[in-house]
DNA sequence: CTTACCTCTGTAGTTAAGTACGGAGTCAAA
DNA sequence: TTTGACTCCGTACTTAACTACAGAGGTAAG
């Protein structure tokens, strides 16, 4: 992970990031990302590790932490909290089995199910709904 | 499944599903509920059917399904659909298993770092930021 | 029959996570 | 030096899924 300097426009980051202008700056205004100095004139440079923070951030967000528990994360980033960070971690894992297992139910119905449909072919009765309506 | 007769007030109704009164109400406006004839007087009445059809939603809301989604299932609940079902479910499905795989991998991460943070009590480096940041 | 609590409709407010826009200023190429 | 694209800031709009509330009417216990 080498850390480009910051030559990157706001526009540019964006891009580097997959997200939209817009969302860089409200992750700016929510304390997500720092807002960065500008080196006289006015306009920001950004450069790699703001990057890596957003992917960071996205990545996060896709395993279900919410802005909010995601800025809790970064704001322990500086390494001294380790027992804290992993607490909060813990928390976390919690939920994420409990999520997994309710995944793992959901996939097997599914599967199942659109199975036995495709076999089933002209019957009347779609097992799909019975059985999602018992889970 | 037994189907109790419609007895229940709204309120009884909500209690009985877990839900807020307003939330039965929302669902109404929002067709994931049918409107129920009220026998004279204005109050409605609610049964079995009605509890489970809430307690359906629910669950697939926890799992992932949007309402409006829980609405589709809910159209084709005739059971004459059972092969738009079908497709329907099986395009969930690779929904429901890329998720399944990205929280495998969270699982791993928080979990082994959840330890390692518990056996570095004391360093300096918090190995936890890093990895996500790398995942 | 009164009182307290429930239900009715309809409208409005809330939170999360963006997304859009107006009216500036800035920068780099032609 | 002008043009066109980009950036700045602030405010406002959007969508999902509720949640609250006002003001009216129904219902059941005492």
């Amino acid at each position: 992970m080498e850390t480009t300097r910051e030559i990157l426009t706001i526009g540019a980051f964006a891009k580097a990031a997959g997200v939209g202008v817009e969302t860089i700056r409200f992750y700016q205004r929510k304390g997500l990302l720092p807002e960065p100095d500008r080196p006289y004139g006015g306009i920001r440079r950004y450069g790699g590790a703001d990057v890596a923070r957003v992917k960071f951030i996205k990545s996060a967000q896709r395993l279900g932490f919410s802005l909010h528990e995601i800025g809790e994360l970064l704001k322990l980033e500086d390494g001294r909290h380790c027992h804290e960070t992993a607490r909060f971690a813990a928390r976390r894992l919690a939920d994420v089995r409990a999520r997994l297992a309710d995944l793992a139910r959901m996939e097997a119905v599914l599967s199942k199910l659109v199975d036995e449909c495709k076999t089933q072919q002209g019957n009347v009765f779609c097992p799909l709904i019975a059985a999602l309506h018992s889970s």
